[in-house]
DNA sequence: CGACACCTTGAAGAGGTTCAAGAAATGTGG
DNA sequence: CCACATTTCTTGAACCTCTTCAAGGTGTCG
């Protein structure tokens, strides 16, 4: 099944399973810097094509850094908005409660993300960010994003590009969570988050889940049971290895057939 | 049951049941400009509060107009994106669509509000907007958003507010997708509707749905069998009256009870 | 006025939930 | 480092909500 050795020892650079040789450059910790012009994260969470101009007025962006410990609210419905946050290392949920206490995961964030944006509108912010892991998190006042966004042209572009990115997203979670059945949703669900992985160096077929199955079903509208069970129906199939939160996709493509089932005849 | 004589009436001036001696004014067509100081729709789509010199260059946002005729689209998945539209008059649904044809409806909008941010992160749209009744948009060219944002702080805080109040909006429906049953969701549907369509004047009990029972489903994730289902039973309970597409709203507080049960005991 | 789209309602069926119990992993404190 | 408590995960069985399929009714538009 799993290497389990390869798996811990993987962990202790980036927190997520990673195969031997791959890429995990992007993420060692070593090179930690204040500024953004050197942040190695920079591609994923600021605008390319910057002149070095430009880029050292964007340093001023990030205010300061910010450690959130696993099971830390990074902010929480209702508090007060002023900054957005780009998270540097770890991984986050943030979730949304209805008045009866019912509640639901809105997504999940990893390295170069964004999350916050939800404050803007009431200069309140709406949903809660909890910490899944031990993670470090860049301050971004948002004054200050603004002042700089209007001198600043690809500064401007990238924060509407970045709010419409989340818009897209969330519109492809309504057409989720709207329209497909449970195996669809589990196996969309595991090709982003793989994708996303991948992205960011780690391996396309291999994953640590840094959430529970509750917080999987929350965002995926399902149950726990429902979302251990069709792990295990994926596991019988031979289209994953699943043992607790290691996941190994072992067929990508049946993963795909399944989130959009061909009609072949 | 129904005064469809009044309810004609009043639709003819604005396409939506309202009482009698209802405040109607806001939409009334009479006040056609073409700018966006003269607009009587102004103060939904545009931020308060600017001085006369800012309220002149505000005009320069609005490029054009354009009808859309009913069942025509505005903008479609995968056309070039260059614009965002506010809408002026009429109702229009959103609504993507995954590969394998199926497609889930994103958002209903009416007046004062806007359409096309999907567009931005990729200058692509990636939804389709259609009018479900004759409308009228306000075209709002990007680039030239983006360039008075930068002169004109209120314009730019907007900007960020609307995407802001959009990704807020998504947040409660990836709730009510993920953790509502039938009837909640219903309920909350009825009363998000005649919520915004009292904010523009209308009744706050009466409303007149533009769109069909498989679109209300597809918008919630249920069949139009299950929405048209409901709205008998919610009849039956003596909640609402229903007519056809002509909806009565006789217990608001029961709707909302529905929405949030209450846990008494 | 007739064709078509839309809506309602019933009955049977399926997919997901609920309830329950036990197993596995994780964390804690001695 | 081990024992114990706690959390998390898995699996089964009964149940329920919503869907599917079907038929008929109503409204609308050319």
């Amino acid at each position: 099944m799993f290497d389990n050795k390869l798996v811990s020892r993987v962990e202790t650079v980036a927190s997520h399973a990673v195969k031997p040789g791959a890429a995990v450059v992007a993420i060692t910790p070593q090179t930690i810097k204040v500024a953004c012009s050197n942040c190695n994260l920079r591609e994923l969470c600021m605008p390319m094509g910057l002149s070095q101009a430009e880029l050292d007025r964007i340093d001023d962006v990030v205010a300061s850094r910010r450690k959130v410990k696993r099971g830390d609210t990074l902010f929480r419905n209702g508090e007060k908005f002023t900054s957005l946050f780009a998270i540097r290392t770890g991984f986050f949920k943030t979730c949304v409660a209805s008045e009866d206490g019912r509640d639901q995961v809105t997504g999940f964030q990893m390295a170069g993300e964004i999350v916050g944006l939800d404050g803007i509108v009431n200069e309140h912010h709406t949903c809660d960010a909890v910490a899944l892991e031990d993670a470090e998190v860049c301050i971004m006042p948002f004054d200050r994003i603004e002042e700089l966004s209007r001198e600043v042209n690809a500064l401007q572009r990238h924060v509407h590009k970045i709010m419409s990115r989340e818009i897209v997203r969330e519109n492809g979670v309504m057409l989720l969570l709207g329209s497909m059945r449970a195996e669809e949703r589990v196996a969309a669900f595991l090709l982003n988050l793989v994708q996303r992985l991948h992205a960011r160096g780690f391996s396309s077929s291999e994953l640590v889940l840094r959430m529970t199955r509750e917080e999987i079903g929350s965002y995926l509208g399902l149950k726990l049971e429902t979302v251990s069970r069709t792990f295990s129906k994926f596991a019988d199939d031979g289209i994953v290895e699943v043992k607790q939160r290691h996941v190994r996709i072992i067929n990508t493509d049946a993963l795909k057939d399944i989130v959009n089932p061909k009609i072949c005849n």
